[in-house]
DNA sequence: CACTCGTGGTA
DNA sequence: TTACCAAGAGT
């Protein structure tokens, strides 16, 4: 028995309104839901998906990414952003490959040991991919959470214990991959951060946001992230220019993209340092191999 | 814990 | 146009 007055409303709407995302399939496996989640992570689907059927058609399983160079999972990763993560990618499958005989594991604590897994992605797969019981806690339960039980706008900056607590406590004991994927879809379709559509929401009778005439957020003010000028700016040029290049190229073809040059050199050195990029004998600057 | 780490679409 | 935002993780 649940205690959760919101699974039953919220799953029939996801029964009618979800997305058919490629991941959710049921020929997706788990190194498929595995990628989808690394790939999601900061980034929306519809960018996310041309890169997604690209990847698993070249890589259909763990063990053929990890026989690849890492440069080519740079490379194909393209302009998703973030591009360390392709590299945790590369070093999954490597992982998989030794760890695990190949398979994606099963296992929370296990897949939180692999690089780029973190609470949420790990608790996705053993979820969606494995039918585990584990709240799903991204930035789109956490909205909707916070709205629907909590009365306010938005979540907190961080995650908070009691957040955790607050989902854990409405996670069901049958079907906890379904209410999970539920309630980000509603999050993602309907309870947005900037409109919600409450005229289409399946628990907007229930919804204490609503209910109390959706104070606005008192919170402290939510820093606004730069761009322009900044050194991920400065390392996104850089490392354009080796994706985009068939091989290794000249310090010039780098210097040309950047006109700062302490920044520049700070920011290629973070480059080297984070594997994205090899420097080469002959003083060229190649994708790692 | 606050900060870093890409990129592009939208209001 | 600026500002916000998008299935977070690592330090």
């Amino acid at each position: 028995m649940t205690t959760n007055p919101y699974a039953a409303p919220i799953v029939d709407w996801y029964a009618t309104h979800q997305r058919d995302l490629p991941w959710r399939r049921p020929d997706a496996g788990p190194w498929a839901v595995l990628v989808s989640e690394i790939m999601l992570q900061q980034t929306p689907v519809a960018r996310v998906l041309p890169v997604y059927h690209e990847w698993l058609a070249r890589w259909p399983s763990p063990a053929d990414l990890a026989k690849e160079p890492a440069g080519e999972a740079v490379r194909m990763w393209g302009r998703l952003g973030y591009p360390r993560r392709a590299l945790n990618l590369h070093r999954i499958a490597q992982a998989v490959v030794e760890r695990h005989g190949g398979r994606v594991p099963d296992d929370h604590g296990r897949l939180l040991e692999l690089p780029g897994v973190g609470s949420y992605t790990a608790a996705a797969v053993a979820s969606f991919a494995f039918g585990g019981r584990h709240s799903v806690l991204d930035t789109n339960v956490r909205r909707v959470l916070a709205r629907l039980v909590s009365g306010e706008e938005f979540p907190p900056k961080a995650t908070t214990s009691a957040e955790r607590r607050l989902a854990d406590s409405l996670l069901p004991d049958e079907d906890a991959p379904t209410w999970g994927v539920a309630v980000m879809e509603l999050g993602a379709l309907v309870c947005t951060a900037r409109s919600p559509r409450c005229a289409d929401c399946p628990v907007a009778e229930r919804c204490a946001w609503r209910l109390a005439g959706k104070p606005g957020y008192d919170g402290p003010p939510r820093r606004g992230q730069r761009y322009a000028g900044t050194d991920r700016q400065c390392r996104g040029r850089l490392l354009a220019v080796l994706r985009n290049a068939d091989g290794p190229v000249p310090k010039a073809a780098l210097d040309a993209v950047w006109d700062e040059p302490v920044q520049r050199e700070r920011a290629l050195d973070a480059l080297i340092a984070d594997g994205l990029v090899d420097p080469l004998d002959d003083g060229g600057y190649a994708l790692p191999g």
